[in-house]
DNA sequence: TCCCGGCGGTTCGAATTTGAACAAACCTGA
DNA sequence: TCAGGTTTGTTCAAATTCGAACCGCCGGGA
């Protein structure tokens, strides 16, 4: 076993930074979304991502790696969107085990109502508290540390 | 309703980024610190304030304020730690209401223990990822979004 | 002294998450 | 054609999370 390097003053302020923001973002986040649109943090991901899919389609596996969570999780959140009537299973037909989640017309307009809402807090517990170059180098130092993570299996 | 100002591209990406990398992070955190120390990631972080505290102790209220999770998530954790005899509650002479959370022996033990993993990989997900320049922006810049999020409830 | 609003922690129930185990279907090589 | 390993999605039990309700106690003002 090597020594530890253990982190400097200036490594331990960004990390705590990023941890802190990290929790508290979320926890907002969360708590906004599901007062002003009854949808968890997880489910408007999931809106999002097949809103942006290719006939508003997306298998669950893909869905999965996206990065939300676990396949067991994807599994139960999309059996409650189902019943909320905002998405629909559809079986692939090249491949017997294959599902796609298919969003509904209601789970788009569900989405459009809550984006607004959505995108100020994100203003506002973030984007606009940094500045155009913070942001930049936000977008690629935690771009590359996604990166080297995305991959792994949960 | 204002006219929704939407994320434009250089936006998109930096909150795209965070977001991947803080789920990612902290599911990769979770997962190391649980196979090498079998600790979940809120119970290193309990640790850590306890050792860090004047008096190796400090009060739940205190403690749930760090950023952890709700009242009554720490209750659950504390009540956890203690079956597991890393941490013992104490009663506040001066406030009867009060209570000490506080690090015992085998706490202290087991911290020291589970670090040199925990801070390797920290390292490795996104210390040593980022340049030390990136790490101050980091730090300013996450530390303004986490000060101006702190003290709200959750 | 007594009353009342607020604080500190816990308890409770419901919702969510995870990993492991599973069954079925796919695919590759012999 | 067939065996074997892999992939897909679900099911299951267990652990964790949260918010709301709750109880007892503190402190200030009448």
């Amino acid at each position: 076993m090597a020594e530890t390097r253990w982190l400097n003053d200036r490594e331990m302020r960004a990390w705590d930074g990023f941890l802190a923001a990290s929790a508290l973002v979320n926890r907002r986040l969360d708590q906004q979304l599901k007062d002003d649109s009854g949808l968890s943090h997880p489910q408007y991901e999931i809106l999002v991502r097949l809103a942006a899919a290719p006939g508003r389609e997306l298998r669950m596996t893909e869905l999965a790696n996206g990065l939300i969570n676990s396949k067991s999780g994807l599994t139960y959140q999309v059996t409650q969107m189902e019943k909320a009537g905002l998405v629909r299973r559809r079986s692939c037909p090249s491949d017997v085990r294959g599902v796609f989640a298919v969003l509904t017309n209601a789970g788009s307009a569900r989405l459009e109502e809550a984006a607004p809402g959505h995108v100020a807090t994100v203003r506002e517990v973030l984007v606009d508290v940094l500045t155009p170059e913070q942001l930049d180098v936000l977008a690629e130092g935690l771009g590359e540390v996604g990166r080297r993570l995305r991959g792994r299996t949960g």
